[in-house]
DNA sequence: AAGAGATATGCAATCGATTGCAAAGATAAA
DNA sequence: TTTATCTTTGCAATCGATTGCATATCTCTT
């Protein structure tokens, strides 16, 4: 009825568990002959190893830890696909949490992965999160951690980012080549590196070209879809001269696409619009959003590989690399001049 | 340097290992004030609970598996995401994997899953899969799995659906009520039980109307944007007569409008169109695609309770229930005669 | 005051696999 | 043949928490 375990094996073959065990684990000290009829007689006896048993002996889990803001988002389930990718065929099993954004549960997350003994996590910060020592839990005892997209300097790890100052610069150099002349950024939390790194290249194209830079031109929002229509009308109704807008997301810059057209303003004849990170529906909206496009699949894959081989190769990492993936900006029709 | 364990709080207070174990799990054997004492004593020393040898012995992992055809696919992250929420409130981790509509990978992970011991399965098989020796690995030996949205029959468990074939009958009546003459379905692959009742709302929609069901108008197709593509083109081009498409998901909806659009026919007027999962694009995309709204989250959440109910709950449950999830006809442009 | 019951704690086995060290057996070299 | 070396296997401790059963202490009741 019981689950037949190694020394069950040993029992009936008339070893000791410790070769049971050995054989099993292609241990090169047991001959080939005696591996063979083990795994064979193991195989007949329904065996399975007990992982937990081995877990809590190796204290290892084979199991990474994930943490994002939102799994039903676009772009963090992409990049929990291409961690997943990689760490099935590493033989790693994967453990993900969502914070919504709220630092309470993703303190809370932190503390119960850290619990489970995962190898090693890989995360994105929250929007509220400020304070890092729930990550420090684990760094400070060498457990491997990644950041990817919204990352930490307060912390030592690897990190997994988009050219966000390029995605910036680039959306808004395009906005300029297009001829625009007021133009205006919605942006993000600026407690966000992404954010700052998506305004600042706002800012420096905006600096390189002839236009002067209008603090009133930029507005800082959580960038959800009701945020975005607020900002929208208040800055129409304020009477805001403007004939362009680079949006921290397209989510934003969907909600303001949906009421200038409202609104009787056309897009893009009357104001030019770019988003950020190319959201599928992008590409099918009416007008078709112009976007930086943020490679979160292989972001995934590129986090998995450097947590992994960090949790294989023991030996303390010294320099930490912050890998930044390029930005591709997609022109569509939202900011085609005609 | 070492982790405290129980046996360090014991020695320093004088204690048996049993009751520093009891009081930290609040059995109510131990005395408040022990307890108290320990407790205290225990976070003085910075003890932290060893989960891999607690779900060692146990048997208990606290951790429930999750297997979809894809991460990356707002249904199945909305799901996700909804299993999530419940799973934490619960005490429970959730691991999850992606099949990619892959059967071999698909049975890996459920041999991998149950290796691991998760406590229980939540899943939606792959479009591959008609044999179910990997899932019957966990029902076979009690372990609760629960299915979603493509389920199995041959199993006995909890399931989630949607009422695939009342979506497929609003979808169609709702298509004969706009007039439509000749409606053409381009269904999923029909192993898909969901696929199955969808078409036959659709047929039922149809034979209760004053229409004439005809074979060459539905057509089994995988569903991809590619395929929906080539459907519509071998349609059009071999001067099929329609005026209606009932779409077995919003993916295709979309690559048959943009298809048409491209080809100077107009959505809605000349052919009206209905998909299938409120997909996030279908709201925001011109036309807007009129659809059946699946509630992705909150079956996710109501897995994640049945499942967590019959882990906790060690009864054998005899009486299996195949919950249905009402279905939402969102009407859109895409089907609105004008 | 004495036995019954309630309350609080300890003992020790157990879960199953891993691994350092010891040892037995086999082979080769001298 | 003997010694040295290599190969292969076993012993036994260990990982940390849990739990059935035994025991000790205390409180009542009569």
């Amino acid at each position: 009825m019981s689950e037949t375990t190694i020394h069950d094996i040993a029992k009936k073959l008339n070893f000791s568990a410790s070769t049971i065990s050995r054989a099993l684990n292609d241990n090169p000290l047991i001959s080939d002959g005696t591996r063979n009829l083990i795994k064979k007689t193991a195989k007949e006896m329904g065996y399975r190893p007990n992982t937990m048993a081995a877990n809590f002996r190796t204290k290892k889990t084979n199991t990474i830890g994930v943490i994002v803001p939102l799994i039903n988002r676009h772009f963090f389930s992409s990049v929990i696909s291409g961690i997943e990718e990689v760490a099935y065929t590493q033989g790693f099993a994967v453990t993900i949490s969502q914070s919504n954004d709220n630092f309470e549960k993703e303190d809370k997350i932190a503390h119960t992965l850290f619990a489970n003994r995962v190898d090693g996590l890989i995360l994105s910060i929250g929007m509220e999160t400020t304070t890092f020592d729930h990550i420090k839990l684990f760094s400070d005892r060498k457990i491997p951690v990644v950041f990817f997209d919204r990352i930490v300097d307060e912390i030592k790890a690897h990190k997994i980012v988009v050219n966000d100052f390029e995605g910036g610069y680039k959306a808004t150099k395009h906005l300029i080549d297009q001829g625009a002349k007021n133009i205006v950024h919605i942006g993000g939390p600026l407690n966000l590196k992404i954010y700052q790194d998506r305004q600042e290249g706002f800012c420096r194209a905006i600096n390189e070209s002839s236009l002067e830079l209008d603090e009133s031109s930029i507005i800082n929002t959580n960038l959800t879809r009701a945020e975005g229509t607020k900002t929208i009308e208040k800055l129409i109704k304020g009477g805001k001269k403007l004939d362009a807008i680079f949006c921290g997301n397209d989510t934003t810059a969907l909600s303001v696409i949906i009421y200038l057209q409202k609104n009787g303003i056309k897009v893009p004849d009357d104001i030019l619009i770019v988003g950020f990170s190319n959201e599928p529906f992008s590409e099918v909206v009416t007008p078709s959003i112009s976007t930086i496009k943020q490679p979160g699949f292989s972001m995934g894959q590129t986090a998995a590989r450097l947590l992994i081989n960090q949790i294989n190769n023991k030996q303390k990492i010294t320099d930490f690399k912050t890998i930044t993936m390029p930005t591709e900006l997609i022109i569509r029709n939202s900011s085609k001049r005609t």
